[in-house]
DNA sequence: ATACTATGTGTATAGATGACACTAAGTAAT
DNA sequence: ATTACTTAGTGTCATCTATACACATAGTAT
């Protein structure tokens, strides 16, 4: 908007700062949402971007991330990540900054109220495979935000972060479906769940036009590591 | 060494600045050894740690970490990657340093010549299995790079980065024997690296008191990622 | 010729993965 | 009450992968 930023801040530091970029995640409709603001100020004024913010002296980085999504999406005590460092020195044409990339997994919508804040002229959900050219480096983000997402899917219980409380199987098969991006086998997959022992069973779903599945809860929401080494 | 460096100095800025600590590995007599340095000053003064300096307002994170290997052990061109970033606001006593850590891996110690810094009293190898407590949280940096080593080890080629241009299989053997602190089957070893087809024969030993073993070299130094998805 | 030393090789078993089709248990409509 | 409809739930077989395990081979040194 002011001159301030549109020219480079580079002379005036010696060294570079920090800030914490946020990748997240929720299943809305069957489709895999990315949460993304519309920046109000140049250079990026009127584009898409990732929600983030510069880190503060007294907090940790992790501190950071969590207050960041507290402030945008009103709820604390959901999963998060560190995922990467991204630090090219014109990734933000006005100043340098590093940024610090979190992936963030919201298992339910209703909980949510989204917080615009001074810098973002608005912030709403988007599905992932809608999303075009993002600001800054955040495309390059996004794409390593959903490799490391589908990686954990298959090696670890990530995926109790993007569920209800109680879900059916065939609700647990239709978030890796919509993640991997793949159709995957009914008995295949149920057959996998129940060796890994990870979830234990939790009433029935009742009123649906059709036979009602088994519900179940997954026993701890720790995350566990299957099987390396 | 003097006042400046005693008192935290978190009230002078806004925002906290980032640097790079490096580990550095390479297997020298059998044994993975790390590359560490003796502090000069306060508050670590006389005690161990991970090379590393600050970000440059000029240079990428990536360029940093090699700029940083080029000046403490003289080489460059040798593997890197990014592990993880460690934020949290007491690490450094006294001033707020936010660090990207990188895993480097060395395959060939001659061609190295230790540099030390103003910064630092000396510098050297020393076996990871005989390291005690490090200054910062360079413990914790260290571990991480440990379990990323040992991860990419079993799904990747990343081992070439630490083996010399032509080499046998029992080095080859050897090698992931020692970072992954267990003994390996000789003939299942060898079938896993033939079916992969990262390798191809490079002549044969010469001069040794015992059956000469056929020498290999690598296909490529890229790094393949081995059968995930 | 013999001793020594590290190299190089095959098979059998157990477990994991992947392909594949029908019955079961409910509601809704007649 | 019967029928249509919809999603849940289940087993087997073939293939591939991982692991355990022992002896002959090709050199040098004496």
């Amino acid at each position: 908007m002011n001159k301030k930023e549109k020219k480079p801040e580079f002379e005036k530091y010696k060294y570079s700062a920090a800030a914490v970029d946020l990748v997240i995640f929720a299943i809305i409709n069957g489709e895999l949402n990315v949460l993304l603001t519309k920046m109000k100020y140049k250079p990026f004024e009127g584009k898409l971007a990732l929600p983030g913010g510069r880190i503060r002296v007294y907090e940790s980085v992790d501190e950071c991330a969590k207050r960041e999504i507290k402030e945008k999406v009103g709820v604390k005590d959901i999963y998060i990540e560190q995922l990467y460092s991204f630090g090219d020195v014109k990734r933000d044409p006005s100043v340098r900054i590093i940024s610090v990339s979190y992936l963030a997994l919201v298992d339910n919508i209703d909980n949510i109220k989204l917080e615009t804040t001074e810098k973002y002229e608005k912030i709403y959900w988007t599905p992932v495979n809608k999303i075009s050219k993002l600001a800054y480096d955040h495309n390059k983000i996004l794409k390593y935000a959903l490799f490391r997402l589908k990686s954990k899917l298959i090696y670890t219980n990530i995926v109790c972060n993007l569920l209800p409380k109680k879900f059916s199987l065939s609700e647990m098969q239709k978030v890796h479906e919509i993640i991997l991006g793949r159709k995957l086998d009914k008995r295949n997959f149920r057959k996998k769940v129940f060796t890994l022992d990870l979830i234990k069973e939790a009433g029935r779903e009742v009123g649906v036009p059709h036979r009602p599945s088994k519900l179940y809860s997954f026993k701890t929401k720790k995350l566990m590591i299957i099987e390396m080494f």
